[in-house]
DNA sequence: TCCATAGCAAGAGCGGCGCTCTCTTTTGTG
DNA sequence: CACAAAAGAGAGCGCCGCTCTTGCTATGGA
C-alpha cells in the first residue's frame, strides 16, 4: 500500500510522520495543552500555514496522537501479556495492569491526554474507539480463559443492576456470566483510578511505596472480577 | 475582618468576589482551558490589566478556583453524610460516594479541574491540601465509626505492604488497622476511578444505566475496605 | 487640614497562538 | 510538453497572557 507510490505521496506520508513525531515530542516534553502547531513547524523548518495540509486543525493532530497512544498503550500491555501468556490468569491479570501502570508513569502526558480530563470542545472520533478498546479487550480475554479453566467464581448481582448487565454481557463477552462482566467493567475503571490518582498527583505524602500498593490493589480488583488463579 | 474596613478594602474584596464568580461561570461554561482573564475583565466592564490587582496571574485565579471546587464538593459530601448521621456505616458511605458522584456530574469542568489531568507547568500550592481532604477526611471518619462498633473485618495485607500500610496508618488514621488504611486508600482512588470515567465518556455505549451500576460498584468498595454493615 | 503615598484603572504594546487567504513554485500526469 | 493539482511561503486577523507607563483618587500621617 505504501510503497510503489510516486515520489509527491511517498514525500506526503514522510513529512505527515514526521509532523507526528515532532508533534509527539512536543507533546511528551510540554503536555497537550502546550503542544502547538506553530512550536511544530518551527522545529521541522516549515512555515506553518504549511502545516495545515497535513492537519487540517490542531484537533486533529491530537486526534492523531491520540490514537497513537492508546496504540502504544494496547501494545505494551499486549507485548507484557504474551511474555506471561502461559501463566495463570491472577499473574496475567497482575502483569497487565502493571503494564498499563507502567506505560501510564513512562507517558504521563499522553495518558493525561488519553485518560485525563477530555480538551473541552473536543470529542473524540469514532476512529479512536478500535485501538482504545486493545487493553480492555485484553483483561476480558484473560478472565474468559479463567472462566473457562472454571477459575472463576461470579460475584453477586443486586437485582437492580441485573438488565444492565445482561446488556453489558451481550456487547462485551457474551460468554461471560453478566456478573463477571459487570465487576469487570467496574474493575477496569478503577485500575484507571488507581492509575490517575497516582499519576496527577493525588497520592503525594500518602502512599509513598506505590509499587507494591498498586500490585496489591491489582490483585484485590481481580478478586473482585472473580477470578480465583 | 472583613466588615468595618475603609471602602477601598471593600471595594477590594467585593471585585476579588466578582471575578471569582464570573470566572467560575465561564469554567462552569467552556472548561479550564477556554477560562481566559481578557474575557473575564471583558465581562466584568475592566480592561484586562486592570484584573491583575487582583490576580497576579491565571495560574493563581485558576488555584483560587480549585481551592472553591474542593470546598464545594467537600460541603456537597458533608451535608450528604450529615442528612444520613444515623444510619448505618455502609450507608453512609454509599451516601457519600453518591454524594460525589452528583456533584461531578453537577459540576463536570470543576471536578475535570480538580480531578482530571492537572495542568501542564501547573503545581497545586500547599492552600489546597486541606479543602483536598474533606472528602477523604469524611470516608475515613465513616470507617471508624464502624470499626469502634466491630463493624470492619480487616482485610487481608501481604507482607510487602505492611510497612507502608503502617506508615499510612500512622499519617491518616492511627485508630485503624493497617489493613483498612491501606484498603482505604485504594478504595478512594478507585472510586474516582469510576467518577472520572464516567464523567470523560468512557463509559459511552458501555455502561448506560450508570446510578445502579455506581452504586452496586460502592457499596462493593465498601466491602473491600472492610465494611460489613 | 494638607499632602505624600499607595492603590487602582486604563491604554499601548510584546510575543505567541490557531487559522485563513492569496500568491508562487513544484511536480506528476494526460 | 502543457496543464492542473499539490505544496510552500507570506501576510494578516483576532485572540491570548502578561508588562509597563501614565494619570487619578482615596487614605493615613504630619
Amino acid at each position: 500500500m505504501s510503497t510503489a507510490q510516486g515520489a509527491r505521496a511517498r514525500a506526503r506520508t514522510e513529512i505527515t510522520a514526521a509532523i507526528k513525531d515532532e508533534a509527539r515530542r512536543q507533546l511528551a516534553a510540554e503536555g497537550a495543552a502546550r503542544l502547538s502547531l506553530r512550536a511544530v513547524a518551527r522545529e521541522l523548518g516549515m512555515v506553518s500555514s504549511a502545516l495545515y495540509r497535513y492537519f487540517p486543525s490542531r484537533d486533529d493532530l491530537l486526534t492523531a496522537l491520540i490514537i497513537d497512544a492508546y496504540d502504544s498503550l494496547g501494545h505494551a500491555a499486549e507485548a507484557a501479556h504474551h511474555a506471561v501468556a502461559d501463566a495463570g490468569p491472577l499473574e496475567r491479570w497482575t502483569t497487565v495492569c502493571e503494564a498499563v501502570r507502567g506505560w501510564a508513569l513512562a507517558h504521563p502526558h499522553e495518558y493525561a491526554l488519553v485518560y485525563g480530563s477530555p480538551v473541552p470542545g473536543y470529542t473524540a472520533p469514532q476512529t479512536t474507539v478500535p485501538p482504545a478498546a486493545r487493553v480492555g479487550l485484553l483483561l476480558i480475554g484473560i478472565v474468559r480463559d479463567a472462566h473457562e479453566r472454571g477459575h472463576v467464581t461470579a460475584p453477586a448481582l443486586p437485582p437492580a443492576l441485573r438488565e444492565e448487565a445482561e446488556r453489558m454481557r451481550a456487547d462485551l463477552a457474551p460468554d461471560l456470566p453478566p456478573e463477571v462482566v459487570a465487576a469487570l467493567v467496574a474493575a477496569w475503571a478503577q485500575l484507571y483510578g488507581l492509575i490517575g490518582f497516582e499519576l496527577f498527583g493525588q497520592f503525594h505524602r500518602v502512599v509513598e511505596d506505590r509499587e507494591p500498593f498498586f500490585r496489591h490493589a491489582a490483585i484485590r480488583l481481580a478478586h473482585g472480577v472473580g477470578l480465583t488463579a
